[in-house]
DNA sequence: TTCAGATGTAGTCAATTTTCTACATAAAAT
DNA sequence: ATTTTATGTAGAAAATTGACTACATCTGAA
């Protein structure tokens, strides 16, 4: 007899997916909890075999509530279940100890897969995020504590300028150097973060700051 | 015998309203639609008594979407139902001639209460959006308490799309229209909300949702 | 010691975006 | 009823940025 905590602030959201695992897996029983400070709580009152995790209910702070969960049931396994918004951090979430990453919008048999296989004791990683692995040196790059340490200094400097809210042309300025030069920085810096445009990258490093901030 | 069309695109957040509905009024048939264009078919097919939509589902042009409805059953009731972060458009929503509002947090009992009243007739706005129609004195009094609130229906329509990370020929793309028109909406919503850029125009919506959500 | 890969820097040209102007229509104000 | 202002939409020209390519120097690993 297994049993699933799920944690997820929408009630409608929770009822589907209970449901659904009642469905394909009858023998289970799944316990509910809207908030992170209930999960403790419910996590140090009794046993589970996995922890399906909305990663931004009330209450959580992103990364800590892995190795919080971690701290009261260090064998439980744990599936983040996230809106695709955060497609972009899954690899990190995986990184800092969830056996599986799965976003809201997967269909009903992807969830299914999802649940079956960390329950087993495997690894379940959504096609999308596989693909960040496949095709890139990320995990080795993730080796290192913050993906910022991979920039070299102008990197990094120039980073900082464009989190300010400058343009090519004035930091170009600001620098003495050429524009040109600022792009080709810029096109580097977000080749190593992985991300495509200011707004991704500004919401990584802001992951990243907390990451450090927060009591860990 | 009434039949509701449930419009939202996560499967898993379908089953559980479906679920819902059918368990407090079991002389409803819900039929679902995952896109818009299958909506648009489905309501010239058949009479609907409502249509609960999520507003973010693929192919909607978000405030086009209530028109385009009507277009087809003009009397069929209308119920956003959106993910929390929509909140702060709410009043847009209502403005644009739906029956209700409903962020998908919500409690079973509060779904409950809203598809039974705007099925009855009634309107329902969640008590968050009270709030804001009380200390905004009204739906057609423009007031200026959230800088939000100046924007149109398309400039807030835009704005989303360039909080999503997207480029101004994407969104052209999307919303079919031409770049230079983009531009134009992206200039105003930039001097109206005074910001110089899409970094800027982030952090302040962000702490604008902060304040109203009430989150950390 | 040698050599591949990282880093700092640009040029060129193509792609994208912004600016400025304009205009019809809808809504609001007088 | 009439004038203003707001809104949705573009075109043309100008400005900015990006993609590719290149290259010298530095640096760590074989």
């Amino acid at each position: 007899m297994k049993t699933v905590l799920l944690v997820e602030d929408h009630s409608i959201v929770r009822m589907g997916v209970k449901l659904l695992i009642e469905d394909f897996l009858p023998s289970v029983t799944v316990i509910e909890a809207a908030t992170f400070s209930e999960t403790l709580k419910l996590l140090q009152s009794r046993f589970f075999d996995l922890v399906i995790l909305d990663i931004k209910i009330p209450g959580g702070e992103t990364f800590n509530m892995i190795s919080k969960i971690r701290d009261v049931q260090n064998k439980v396994k744990i599936l983040i279940f996230s809106s695709q918004d955060e497609e972009l951090y899954a690899i990190h979430y995986v990184k800092a100890g969830a056996n599986g990453y799965l976003p809201k919008d997967t269909s009903n048999e992807e969830l299914e897969k999802a649940i079956t296989s960390v329950m087993a004791g495997g690894t379940y990683i959504s096609n999308v995020i596989q693909d960040q692995l496949v095709n890139n040196t990320l995990l080795e790059r993730e080796s290192k504590e913050s993906p910022l340490e991979i920039l070299s200094n102008r990197e990094l400097e120039i980073m900082d300028m464009l989190l300010t809210g400058k343009w090519t042309k004035d930091i170009a300025l600001d620098l003495n150097i050429k524009e040109s030069t600022v792009s080709t920085y810029k096109a580097r810096i977000f080749e190593k973060l992985e991300v495509t445009n200011i707004l991704e990258l500004f919401k990584k490093v802001e992951i990243y700051k907390r990451r450090k901030t927060g009591f860990n």
